[in-house]
Parts: structure tokens; C-alpha cells; sequence
DNA sequence: TGTTATACTAGTATTTAAGTAGGAATTAAG
DNA sequence: CTTAATTCCTACTTAAATACTAGTATAACA
């Protein structure tokens, strides 16, 4: 039940891109020094955000990513979904319909299911934009009112 | 971001027991049947949940496990934290006072806590019975209103 | 004392997580 | 046109966790 560094790292990555963004591309080896994971592992979790719309990236000099959108318009559980797949806390809740063979009978279906509504909802209602506001007031938490 | 087999066994069990209670000890022999799950894999599991006091257990003829209270008293919470372990989404939340070194500054930490909070909240705010419960007028369904 | 059950310890196969590594393709700058 | 910087793509590796199975010890009852 534990989210993966490769969402951890995704969110941190995109929060990171909001927040230096300045109509330039960023460089993973930019990103990489600042968040303290490898370039070969950012490779890895861009490659997933980039074949699913959430980056633009340009090769060569003075290329990198940029966000494909206001931060306001990601939310943090398509983020999450992207690089760590289906975000049921349960494999049968990942197909509509049912297909597991118990499903009629089961007793807990009702209640995983409930809790899987909790969370996506949950996660979707939160934005990247919400998460780069909650920073900038830590960050400068005795100037901010 | 799965509840693993241990967690949804242990719960399936949970509930068997309750529905099955004859003030008699209930052998796994009985609940691997009913359950579809071998016994020796349920004897890894009812080891936890009696190790931690959710359980009563007789061995010998005529023995197995009883519920060591009444299914109200039983959050799901309680039960899935037996079985796998903290239910953090992020390790960094498992011990407080937070120990990573990025705490102070990390953008993501108020966000992942408020997602516990979420989670182990919604997961202690149902019990043993309700799910017991759910069950009794899924199977019932059109007898009872 | 034999049978039925749990309790305990170990082992194993498979999958997933968390990366590393190498090179190909692209682009900008000199 | 060459070089360097960068993403893109595929493969590999290591460690840990998952999902079990197996064997033996211990307890209780008849």
C-alpha cells in the first residue's frame, strides 16, 4: 500500500518544472542536481509523462521539458496514474465490469470500492498547481501572512 | 498501491468467523474451504492477527479460532495494519517526528499527509460489522428491503 | 497414546521496485 | 559540417517483497 518513488519522483519532477518555469526548456540534468535523483532514472519516469501528453521536450542544446499545460490543469492523481498505474487498492477494481469470479458473492467488494472512490477522488480533486502554492507559503512561511 | 493478499485474506477470514460464530471454535481446515485459500497460507495469517490479540485460538479436536470480541469492535484499519503493515502512502509518514532530511522543504509532505490522514481515517471509521453487514443484504438482497 | 488441530521456522518461485548502462536520434551552436 | 548537449529507446541488474509450500513441534482431547 505504499506509492512508488517513481510517483514520488513524477509529482516532485512536475512541481519542480512549475516552479522554474520560464517559457525555456528545463534539462534533466538541471532537475536531477535539484531533486537528487539520477538523470537515468528522471529518463525513465519523463519518457511515461512525455507518450502520455503531460511534458513537451525538445532534444539537443538548450532542450529539456517544459509542462504541456498550467499546472492548474493537471491533476495530481493523473500524475500519479501515468507512472503508477491504476490506482485501485485492489486488482479486481481495476476492470468495469467485475471480472473476478467472486465478485457477486464477495463481501468486501462493496467497501474496497468505496475506498477506491475515496481515493481517486480525493487525488483528482488536488492539482499541480495546489501543490506548488503550498510550497512557495512553507518556503517563505515567516514572510507570507 | 495495493493491499496485498495477507491484508484481503486476513479480512475474508474476519468476516467468515464472524458470520460463523456458534460461540465454537472454527477450524482453517472449515475457512480455507469456504474461502478458497490453503491452510498453511491462513496459518501465516492468523499467526499475525493472534500475535496481536484479534484472535482466540484452541488447538487440538474441536479447535480453531474465535473472534476475541464482537465485530463492532473491529476497525478494518486495525486489522489491515496487522497483516500489512503501516497504511502510510509514503514511508516518510510511518514514523513521527518525520526523519527524512527533505521534510522541511519538501512540497509533497503536507499533501501525503493529508492523503494518510484520509486513508487510515476512512479505514478506522469502518468495522468488522458493517462489513459483516454489507454482506447479510447482498446475499439477501430481495428479502430483505 | 493417537488424532486433530494450531504454532513455529524455513524454504522457494515469481514478481515488482529501483535503479544502471549503452547507444541512437535530434538539435543548436560554433 | 562537426561537436556537444540533450532526449529517446532498449536492455540489464540487483534487491526486496509477495505469495505461497513444507516440515516439524506443541497442545488438547478422547
Amino acid at each position: 500500500m505504499k506509492i512508488s518513488t517513481r510517483g514520488r519522483y513524477a509529482l516532485r519532477f512536475m512541481i519542480d518544472l512549475a516552479q522554474h518555469d520560464n517559457s525555456e526548456y528545463i534539462s534533466l540534468k538541471d532537475i536531477s542536481e535539484r531533486q537528487g535523483v539520477s538523470v537515468k532514472y528522471l529518463e525513465q519516469i519523463t519518457s511515461l509523462l512525455s507518450k502520455f501528453g503531460l511534458l513537451q521536450s525538445v532534444r539537443g542544446p538548450q532542450g529539456g521539458y517544459k509542462l504541456a499545460r498550467s499546472p492548474d490543469k493537471y491533476t495530481i492523481g493523473e500524475i500519479l496514474r501515468v507512472t503508477e498505474g491504476n490506482l485501485a487498492p485492489v486488482a479486481c477494481l481495476e476492470n468495469t465490469p467485475n471480472q473476478c469470479p467472486r465478485a457477486k458473492d464477495c463481501e468486501t467488494l462493496a467497501f474496497w470500492s468505496e475506498f477506491n472512490n475515496l481515493i481517486n477522488n480525493y487525488l483528482d480533486s488536488k492539482t499541480l498547481e495546489d501543490l506548488v502554492k503550498t510550497s512557495f507559503t512553507q518556503q517563505n512561511g515567516d514572510w507570507c501572512i
